[in-house]
Parts: C-alpha cells; sequence; structure tokens
DNA sequence: GCTATTGGGAAGCTACACTATCCATGTCAA
DNA sequence: TTGACATGGATAGTGTAGCTTCCCAATAGC
C-alpha cells in the first residue's frame, strides 16, 4: 500500500506519517523507485502504536523512538526492556528539595529491601517513586500508610501484568504485550481506580441513587 | 512575607509566581498599597501544590485553576470533587474510531452495574476507561481478564484512598487529600508498579542477583 | 501527454508554560 | 533626604513540542 492508503487505515494525516518517518518513529517503506514507497500491515499495527503511545500515555516523541527502538532489536530481552526502557516513561522534573528527595529515596529503598523486591539500584522507577513521596510530603501529607498499601498492591498488579506479558506466544509478542500493557495500564488503571473511588465515596458519604 | 520571599521559601521564580497570580492559581496578596501586597503561609501551601500537580501530575495550568476553584468552594461537597473535578485531569485525545470505544465503554458500563458500582453515568472517569479499553484493542492486545483483575484491584486502592481521604479532620483538608492522594497516588502508584513489574519479571525470567 | 500523487525536505504554525522588559510607585539603609 | 533597589502590574518575547504547509522533482495511472 502507499502512504495515502496508510493514513485511511490509520486516521493520521498524511503530513504526520511524514513527520514520523522523519522522527524514526516509523521504518521506511519498501522503495520501488527513488519517490515510491511500498507498505504493509507492520507499518499500520505500527502506526496505530504510535498514537496510542501518544494520545494514551503522553509519552514524547523521543522517548517513543527509544522505546520503538528497544521493541525492534533482534534479541529482545523482555526484563530488560521493562527494567531500564519503560520506566524513563515516569520522569518527571524534580520539584522538591534534593534533601527531601534523598530522603524519600531512602524510604522507598528501604521498603523494596524489606519486601525482597528484585529491583535494580539504577532502576528509574525507585527514583520516581522517590519524587512522588517527596512531593507528597512538600503538600503535607502522611503517605506512610499509603506507601505499604500501594506496595501491596503493586505486587498484585504486577503478577497479573507478567500474566499477561507471559501469555503472548514469542519474546517479540512479550515485549509488545510488555509496553503496551505498561503505558496503557497506568491509564486504565488510573481510569477504574477514579470510578472505584466515586463509588467507594458514594458509600462512606451517602449514596446518591440518581444516576447510577 | 512579600513576592521575593515567597519565591525563595518555593523555589518558584518571581516572574513566575507573578504569571500564575494572572492565571489566577494562586489568589493576589493583600494589598498594602496599590503596588505593595502581602502573602502569607496559605500562598506558600498553595505554590506547592500548584508545583507538584505541574510537575508530578503533569496537568495542564487551566485545568489546575478549574481544581483549586472547586477546592476553594465555601462549602465544598468531597464526593462532588471526586466524581466531577478530578476526572478531568484523564482525558486524553479520543485516538480509535467512535464505533470501537462506543463498544468498549458499553463494557465498562457492563462491568460496573455487575460490580454494583455506585458511579454516575456521565462520570468522565467511564469514557477514559472505555478510551483506553479501546487503545488496547487498537493494538491488538486481548485485556477481558486484565480489565476484571484491575476493576478488583482498583476496588481495593481505593478503599485505601477514601481511608487516606477520611483521615483528614475537616471538609477542607478532605478536599485537599482527595485531589493530592488522586493525582500524586496515580504516580506512586505507577512507579511502585513498574517497580514490582521488574520483580515479578526477575522472578519469571531468571534472577540477576548483580544489583538488587 | 497530462493530471494527480508520491517521497522528501524546509519552513511555518499553534499551544503552552514560562521569561524578559518596562514602568510608576514604594521601601529602606545611609 | 536621597538614591539604590524591590514591587505590582502589564505587555511582549522565548523555547519546545507536535504537527502542518509549501515546495520540488519524479512517477503513476489514465
Amino acid at each position: 500500500m502507499r502512504i495515502a492508503e496508510l493514513s485511511q487505515k490509520t486516521g493520521v494525516p498524511v503530513p504526520t506519517i511524514k513527520y514520523y518517518l522523519r522522527e524514526g518513529l516509523l521504518p521506511p517503506g519498501e522503495l520501488t523507485s527513488p519517490n515510491q514507497a511500498r507498505y504493509d500491515d507492520r507499518h499500520v499495527q505500527r502506526l496505530r502504536l504510535v498514537r496510542v503511545l501518544l494520545d494514551i500515555g503522553r509519552l514524547p516523541i523521543a522517548t517513543i523512538r527509544d522505546l520503538l527502538l528497544a521493541l525492534d532489536q533482534p534479541d529482545p530481552d523482555v526484563h530488560q526492556v521493562l527494567g531500564e526502557a519503560l520506566p524513563s516513561t515516569l520522569s518527571a522534573r524534580a520539584t522538591s528539595e534534593p534533601g527531601i528527595v534523598e530522603a524519600a529515596r531512602v524510604r522507598i529503598d528501604e521498603m523494596a529491601t524489606r519486601r525482597g523486591w528484585l529491583v535494580g539500584q539504577k532502576a528509574q522507577a525507585r527514583q520516581a517513586a522517590a519524587e512522588v513521596l517527596a512531593a507528597f510530603e512538600q503538600v503535607g501529607a502522611d503517605v506512610a500508610d499509603l506507601l505499604e498499601q500501594y506496595a501491596d498492591v503493586a505486587e498484585r498488579i504486577a503478577v497479573h501484568d507478567l500474566q499477561f506479558v507471559a501469555r503472548a506466544p514469542d519474546a517479540e509478542g512479550k515485549l509488545h504485550a510488555a509496553v503496551v500493557g505498561s503505558i496503557l495500564g497506568d491509564s486504565l488503571l488510573a481510569a477504574l481506580r477514579r470510578m472505584a473511588q466515586e463509588h467507594e465515596s458514594a458509600r462512606m458519604f451517602g449514596i446518591r441513587g440518581d444516576d447510577c
């Protein structure tokens, strides 16, 4: 298929596809002549993945490029991607003073050790967790209980997530599932959490039966 | 205190504070003369909250303004804010075709009904969940199991979240806790989930004992 | 042959979150 | 009192990200 059909199948405008090609988010099509290229279903799939990571995952273009690069490695290591490529999707500008973040980092590390979590010391998720913990403290919230409860819950989710990854037949599919499951999973979990919060809130603060 | 001290206490540059004042993210200081204003600790708190919602929550300025407006209502309704103001923090550009999203919405609604969740039909979290579900399908993932597992987990988290909210003594504090807990909670949960995923992945795919 | 489309690249656009500059007024140490 | 510096308020400018427009020569398809 040519670029117009690729555009039509995915709903992505032709100039945007050209932009993604330039940015390396989409591999170039097979050139049949100096200015004619052919695209296939893998391009359709890849393009849909890019849009989903952009629109739902809100990942910057550069992060998506890195992620896809890891996905395209000839001998993919699922654990490697989970541990290194994916967490970069969490990075936030540090908002608190370094001292507070360092103290929070110690608490995160202590918690991980106590739980026996096999997580690399330089895993970005550790730092991300510490920064969020510091942010909680910045706004005067006591999260000692919440941290442990969330860690319990995270353990349970991770088991489901890895089952979801393991369900894929080959390494390539597992990687795809890991990326999609992690990024979109965050959003799905957040949305379901909001619904469950509203439900729980309705139970606690009095039920309104008008629109449920 | 004056603007320079406010800036020094929060680490936010003076021009940025002026910008926030203009945008209504920060209430104006008490004018002591036509061009002199006094700020207090509530401004410090509010400014820290704004930065945390920006840096960790990644909320756009306009959303933060709306959220703070809801926070400042004289007779705050915690349930109202949880159900209406907060979910707008989830909204994503629709990436899938309308038909797919509609089908996903039906599945979300059916799930909510089956679980007896007291959630408004027009709650934005329903639509957000449907859009993420549609995105999963766009990239060819089967999420039937995952949806139920995540919903289970969401129920558990929500109980903890509401306990966290209930711990605040007054209505104002509860609202603050609801906003902070929801927005920062998403990020904390995501970071802990990445750590737990890496741990679970290490267990499944073979342990590397080198850096844990 | 003729029109529309293609791949490719450069420049322009829009939105957002600041940041810089200006100015009249005010503070405060010397 | 005086003079350097800070302040509130306003307007304009900056940088980045993600497109979008415009252009070109080459080609497809009628």
